[in-house]
DNA sequence: TGGGTGTTGTTGAATATTGAACATTCCCCA
DNA sequence: TGGGGAATGTTCAATATTCAACAACACCCA
């Protein structure tokens, strides 16, 4: 793992206030109207010490996102899970309570436009993800693994997608069924189901 | 006024929340009980940087009264006070107000016979504020403004201290009415006579 | 009673943050 | 369309904070 060396108390104080000061502006302005100088008042911190920690506000945006992912997988629980089944039914909705929950954050992220940096991001943590968890199965030799991550990540990805830019019109359980559904019918194999049908 | 040097934004930071800590802990647990090591720890700060700024956690408390002072004066406008009566009864509310709002911190202070340390300062603190007020008015010759101020910040002091300590069992309207009512009742002078309105 | 434990102030060297300046680029509007 | 005022990154010396260690002391309890 990365060496993770101890970080100095300040540091950590600095790039919370920062980080915070910047949730709360991207949650009220444009992105692109944010100045760094708003972020340096409003996180009471002097602008240098900005670019001490960040390349720019678009890296900036970036930790901030990576920051939400990893809560995600947190929230989750998503990398200590049990190896029973690949989508139980009870962690597709934290998932989608964790969205719910951090929804206006998202909802501004996918909102303008911006989206593929988020999608990107967002696929390629999903996808790694499941592929971690598929690999820890066991796993049947003709499943590609890597392919099938991809499959079900997209999918999930475009799901999610679309529940936040509708404004979230169904309950998280709601959707978290749909998705196990969806997932289960298309023959997505899972160590569950067993009913995997031929790759085609 | 004083030179009021621009202090570093870091100290500001670090000072605002040590005392943040301190009024924290302060309303927990005993007094003698709290240690530096919890408030640098509930503060985030590094214990050192306690002592860089206070003396000790006596001096911690003694500038955490002062603090709370100073916001009385600000939240009363003592200074800039009219000039028409001492004690108009929607001043004397608002001060009852502050120590209602602020009621954990100064029930805490009078309850643990530390009485004294808090006593002294608020007396104090009162005396010279009525003191400064009497001499910008008009005064009648016969009247010894610093013994005028002395008693009546004392009775005042009294007052705030019996309706804390009993727990606020009135309002602070009630107490304002009640306070004025002695105050002229026992002859203390005031520019009542000059009662006249409208002049502002 | 004595030793272990925790608290207290105080150091010194390492490091992070600050404020102020600078040249450069951006972009708004006259 | 050009100019002027903001915003950007970057630098520097000054300063505040950190961490780790220290000796001295207080307190508790075995």
């Amino acid at each position: 793992m990365a060496a993770e060396t101890k970080t100095d108390r300040r540091v950590l104080k600095t790039r919370k206030a920062i980080m915070a000061a910047f949730l709360e502006l991207f949650l009220e302005k444009e992105f692109e109207h944010i100045t760094v100088l708003d972020i340096s008042e409003r996180a009471d911190v002097n602008r240098g010490t900005v670019y001490l920690h960040y390349m720019d506000k678009f890296d900036l945006l970036d930790q901030c996102i990576g920051e939400h992912l990893e809560g995600l997988a947190a929230f989750c629980g998503l990398h200590v899970l049990s190896t029973e089944s690949v989508t139980p039914v009870s962690e597709l909705k934290r998932v989608f309570d964790f969205f719910q929950t951090n929804f206006p954050f998202f909802s501004a992220l996918l909102a303008k436009k911006q989206t593929t940096l988020f999608r990107e991001q967002l696929l390629a943590f999903v996808s790694s993800n499941l592929r971690q968890k598929l690999d820890a199965q066991v796993s049947r030799p003709e499943v590609d693994n890597e392919l099938n991550a991809q499959f079900m990540a997209s999918a999930f990805v475009g799901i999610v997608e679309w529940w936040i830019l509708h404004g979230m019109p169904h309950t998280s359980l709601y959707m978290a069924e749909q998705l196990h559904l969806l997932l289960n019918r298309n023959g997505i194999y899972t160590s569950k189901g067993m009913n995997r049908e031929g790759t085609h």
